[in-house]
DNA sequence: ATATATTATCGTAATATTGCAATAATACAT
DNA sequence: ATGTATTATTGCAATATTACGATAATATAT
């Protein structure tokens, strides 16, 4: 096969495994990085910073933008990928509560 | 392609990404889950509390222990897959961190 | 309207992941 | 030693992911 038998988990667990896909992988993890240190919130140059094509990036940030993590604003004349807080911060809270929960009880 | 270029990015992005690959299975959520609520730390149970066979089991079992996750016991008889607490700890610390230091500042 | 710059999408190739059956390896009994 | 139970490994097949070039779509200028 090759693909994930999705329905036989439980919502919460499917939760958990999709966030993870998000930062599972190092370009993304990067973009989210780059976005979060950058003032202006600038577009194209993440393509500059990561040594990725154009085509690639915009593969990223579909799936980060599908996790909900993208905020983009156009107030004046530039372009702005903004990284969203509240719902980065959302995805921080869920995967905190799995750890606690999961490193209660065992042996 | 179909490579993710690792040598691109730092060693601590690269660590971020591999750490959520790990929970990025909702297999691997679910064992791990599992095996935190067990106190007898029970092996083969795992096969049957999951949906899915024994092979692919022992595979995402692998892929966890490479994480410095299991901490097998064998105290009297019965062979334990234990949760090594003090690792899955440290890595929900280490994906803190990466949370904190990106929401920091951004638009 | 035409050019320029930026981002998204499509098509395609290469690699990775997931899953299982079959089989091997290991441990623990009798 | 032989059988039984448990876990790991091997060898596939199917699907997913990653990456890029080419191209379309969109916006912003001139």
């Amino acid at each position: 096969m090759g693909a994930s038998k999705v329905d036989i988990y439980s919502n919460e667990i499917n939760e958990i495994a999709t966030i993870a896909k998000v930062f599972s992988h190092p370009a993304r993890v990067a973009i989210l990085q780059y976005i979060s240190t950058q003032e202006a919130c600038i577009c194209n140059d993440i393509v500059d910073e990561i040594g990725l094509a154009q085509a690639t990036i915009s593969q990223h940030l579909k799936v980060i933008n599908d996790a909900g993590l993208l905020k983009g604003t156009f107030e004046g004349k530039s372009l702005c990928y903004c990284l969203n807080v509240d719902r980065f911060q959302e995805l921080q809270s869920l995967f905190n509560s799995f750890f606690n929960k999961t490193k209660s009880n065992c042996c």
